[in-house]
RNA sequence: AGGGGGGACCGGAGGGUCGCGCGGGCGCCUGCGGGCGCCCGCGAGGAAAGUCCGGGCUGCAUAGGACGGGAUGCCUGGUAACGCCAGGGCGGCGCAAGCCGACGGAAAGUGCCACAGAAAAGACACCGCCCGCGCGAGCGGGUAAGGGUGAAAUGGUGCGGUAAGAGCGCACCGCGGUCCGGGUAACCGGACCGGCAGGGCAAACCCCAUCCGCAGCAAGGCCGAACAGGGGGGAUGGACUGGUUCCGGUCCGCUCGACUCCCGGGUAGGCCGCUGGAGGCCGCCGGCGACGGCGGCCCGAGAGGAAUGACCCUCACUCGCCCAAGGGCGGGUACAGAACCCGGCUUACAGGUCCCCCCUGCCU
RNA sequence: GGCGGGGUAGCCAAGGGGUUAAGGCAGGGGUUUCAUAAGCCCCCAUGCGGUGGUUCGAAUCCACCCCCCGCUA
């Protein structure tokens, strides 16, 4: 990692193309929130990569820009404070373009911290995530 | 000063930090496909939207044409073209500036006009009115002015006329025709003639005039794996076994399969198309104008699971609260995001700027 | 991005200028039955996605918007 720019959102982090968004959807692992639909896959090292999906239900198509901008924006800052290395694709719900920067932020946070937790080597001994036995490789 | 009308335009400004896309330059690395870093330049709209029209472009089809189908619809221009624009005509609205108008044809034909009404199209007479006959009920005839029905009923007003009436006659208006004048034309003006030809609907079928091949950048073209499959060629082999090491024998294959070479089509993916153009700005000239001509200057997005975001400061506008002017605190700043490119139309839109014109009131 | 199709009672829907906008399912009320189902009768109102226009008259014809569903990788 480069120490100068540790904030980088170079091309390829991002998922760009059909297979890569149907390896992550073959892993069939998910997270529902009310606000969107997380899901994700092992990529074997590399550091997380991030796809978006967001349909027309979402609203017009400035809104489904901005709000797409927004979460790259979110994904870019925070990327290299997460554990591991994975594929995300996340799926908006109409509900996620109507909250500002900081919520979306807090809630984007919020989610990768909980499909997180059973990997987390201290992991927070509160209810465990239903797919707590990921097959989780070494890290 | 107040009210109104028309046109053109802007659609937050400045600065900082991090980040993204494209182009250029330099440096480093490379498995030569590219990757990384630094610097410079550029990076959404007036509607980018709806996809309602028109064109360019690309492929397919096509001798020419007709039919079918669709579109347009006062005239003349503008234009690459248009259903757009400009000017003009006609009709309507407004005191006016101005605004609005699907504005060809119903004597080419077909069809429809519910209910009511006598009658809904070249048909008819309910109540009336008048004349004749009859004691009378009524009958025969004349009439379409009045009543009544209806969205719509055979032109309107007035005078004459008559038994009562009627374009029956006359004047004006309307309508039709011919001629003259103005205008490129739509149309306008005038004279004369005709007593009137004739209901409405063409966003009913239709007729007339003009225009239109079909599809759309996911068009179309190039490269092209893995895997599966197509076509053509080359090469003939494998197993077992007998004896005088060089000759045989049996079985299978010999149009299959396997091997190898070549060719062509497609898929994932990549590249081109992809942005310099009916381009913008300024000036001069022609034109009432739309627009055109000439000259000079400029280059202003090219993504591809799809580049414009996040945060901070100052200012502007606006709303709410506190409040003695002043200010303080908090919130908001529209409609909305290029996807091949243009010309229009339509729809959405916080707020603001400039110019011209009309009406009313007051002052000089 | 491009190209098609369609909006009629809660649901499925016919009607394509004429005055009560068919019919079926569901729901409600009544009748029948000892009771239930079935049957029979009645109900769902100003309404045909909106806004204008044409017409005497529009769900129907025309224009413009809104929404939904397909096809095209």
């Amino acid at each position: 990692m480069t120490p100068r720019h540790p904030h980088r959102y170079p091309r390829r982090v991002r998922l760009t193309r059909s297979a890569e968004f149907e390896a992550v959807f073959a892993c069939r692992r998910s997270l529902s929130l009310p606000a969107m639909r997380v899901y994700w896959r092992d990529n074997g090292g590399g550091g997380w990569r991030l796809g978006l999906v967001v349909n027309r239900k979402v609203g017009p198509a400035h809104v489904r820009n901005q709000l797409k901008r927004r979460l790259r924006e979110i994904f870019r800052v925070h990327r290299g404070e997460w554990q591991g290395s994975r594929d995300l694709v996340l799926n908006a719900a109409p509900t996620l373009a109507r909250l500002g920067f900081r919520e979306l932020e807090a809630s984007v946070c919020d989610a990768v911290l909980r499909l997180s937790g059973g990997v987390d080597p201290t992991p927070p001994t509160r209810t465990p995530e239903p797919t707590g036995a990921l097959p989780e490789p070494e890290v």
